[in-house]
DNA sequence: TGTCCACTGGAAGGGAGGGCTT
DNA sequence: AAGCCCTCCCTTCCAGTGGACA
């Protein structure tokens, strides 16, 4: 009997990687090529904090895989640890010198924490994690966190170490949130930063009373500072802001342009030292990656998902080099691995309302329209013994399907056969009704026949 | 030029589900 | 247990719309 396991082929066989996690977006490395300028401009600002002083509100332009969220989270790893060394110098430098002369001095910082602690306890492990934490760096990413309420209770919860005190995700009103947040602030001392990646998408959801009140926090801190930083990929978002908000927000106004072929490969080839094993990337594959991603709005996500795919490819057939094959296959992976994911995902109703297009699509009706496509979907319900949603509903989801880019539509008119939205399909009918056909819901309606409709043309 | 169609899309609110406070 | 609050998903209501047609 063999003891081996299913996993040790593959665990032990050769590989091109030598470190695939650098290759991921989520990894931050030590230097970010190219976005010097923007690190330089944001360090200015943020050095604020290091001084016990209120950093001003930034706002951080730039389109998807420009580096914004990497220079963000880059800058926030670097000041940490800054005003840790800060701090331990500080406890290094209190063992000689005495009150009166550290009062005398010019740290203000740590003058200030000094004043808040009894310095009879300077060498106490307490003191030590005050001084080591008094700068607070919040990171959101406001596509999952879209409401005041969540905004509110995950920047508390951030800074709340007793995990008996964190605030539940719902229950208590949003004003009390909002006082157990500035008593949190307040407590932790110091100067607290708060990321809100993907702003337009908080204020897309819930309005921008959120911003309004995070950016008069100051007014009801008595013993911290806090400041914000707004990142967006869309540039006319301050358009749709209050005009105070606009104003306190964007003190400040960063602007990340997209990478250009050449410096996407200089990206790659950074990432590619530590990610791979001598001699496994042939010379064409990183030019290649590089001017595919560059033709999409020089988006560095998209040139490193294509690189590391590509090598995984590889790597899945046995292959000791990267070649130019692999990279065309990942494109193709790509594409199809984020279709399957985005209808994986939908939720039933929008798979139901998918369905129905795609099946009037399939018996060749090429000018589908809203109430077209709620007929078919009423009598899929009607097969499964399901409520039907209302036709108002069902405009929302082909809104949604159609900001997700799985259908395509336009509004238009038909004089008196009246206003309404042509829908088509925007990726293949058959690998999708292939997909739809896996899940347990529409298994048995797959191949329905929806009734033949006149269409309005 | 006014009418009419089949919607679009904003606004308001209901209610289920989850969770807190008293 | 009761009362309250939040989120999410949904319904109901309704003003507004573009363009063919009478």
């Amino acid at each position: 009997m063999s003891n081996s396991n299913v996993f040790d082929d593959i665990l032990y066989s050769k590989s091109v990687f030598n470190n695939r996690e650098v290759l991921r977006f989520t990894y931050i490395p030590h230097q970010l090529p190219h976005r010097e300028l923007q690190i330089n401009q944001l360090a200015a600002i943020l050095v604020a904090a290091l001084k016990n002083e209120t950093p001003s509100n930034v706002f951080i332009y730039g389109k998807t895989g420009t580096g914004k969220t990497a220079v963000v989270r880059l800058i926030g790893k670097e000041l940490e640890k800054k005003a840790k060394e800060l701090s331990k110098k500080f406890l290094d430098r209190s063992l000689e010198i005495t009150i009166e002369q550290f009062e005398n001095g010019h740290n203000k910082l740590w003058r200030n924490i000094y004043n808040n602690f009894d310095f009879s306890e300077i060498y106490g492990q307490d003191l030590k994690n005050e001084l080591t934490k008094s700068v607070n760096y919040i990171y959101i990413n406001c596509q999952h966190v879209d409401t005041q309420y969540r905004v509110l209770t995950h920047i508390a919860n951030a800074i709340i170490s007793d995990w008996d005190d964190r605030l539940p995700l719902t229950g208590l009103p949003t004003d009390e949130v909002y006082n157990r947040l500035l008593a949190s602030i307040d407590e932790f001392g110091g100067v607290t930063t708060i990321i809100l990646d993907e702003i337009d998408k908080l204020v897309e959801k819930s309005g921008d009373d959120i911003l309004y009140n995070l950016t008069r926090i100051n007014n009801d801190l008595k013993n911290a500072k806090a400041n914000i930083i707004g990142i967006t990929n869309n540039l006319k978002f301050t358009d749709f802001l209050d005009a105070r908000v606009k104003s306190t927000l964007g003190e400040e106004e960063l602007i990340f342009s997209p990478y250009n072929a050449a410096q996407l490969q200089d990206i790659l080839n950074q990432r590619a030292e530590e990610a791979f094993n001598l001699d496994a990337l042939d010379p064409t594959v990183i030019p290649l990656c590089s001017a595919l991603a560059a033709q999409e709005h020089g988006d560095a996500r998209r040139a490193l998902d294509l690189l590391r795919v590509s090598a995984e490819l590889a790597d899945r057939e046995g292959a000791n080099r990267v070649v130019e094959r692999y990279v065309r296959k990942a494109v193709m992976k790509i594409e199809q691995d984020t279709v399957a994911e985005v209808i994986d995902t939908l939720p039933p109703q929008s798979k139901l309302v998918l369905l129905g297009i795609l099946l009037n699509e399939e018996a060749g009706s090429n000018k589908l329209t809203t109430g077209m496509v709620f007929d078919t979907y009423k009598e899929l319900c009607k097969n499964l013994k399901m409520d039907s949603l209302t036709q108002r509903r069902i405009t929302d989801l082909i809104s949604e399907l159609d900001m997700l880019g799985i259908i395509g539509t336009r509004v238009v008119s038909f004089g008196r056969g009246g206003r309404t939205r042509l829908i088509q399909m925007c990726i293949p009918v058959h690998s999708t009704k292939k997909l739809l056909g896996k899940t347990d819901l529409l298994k048995d309606i797959i191949n329905f026949k929806p009734p033949v409709q006149s269409t309005l043309l």
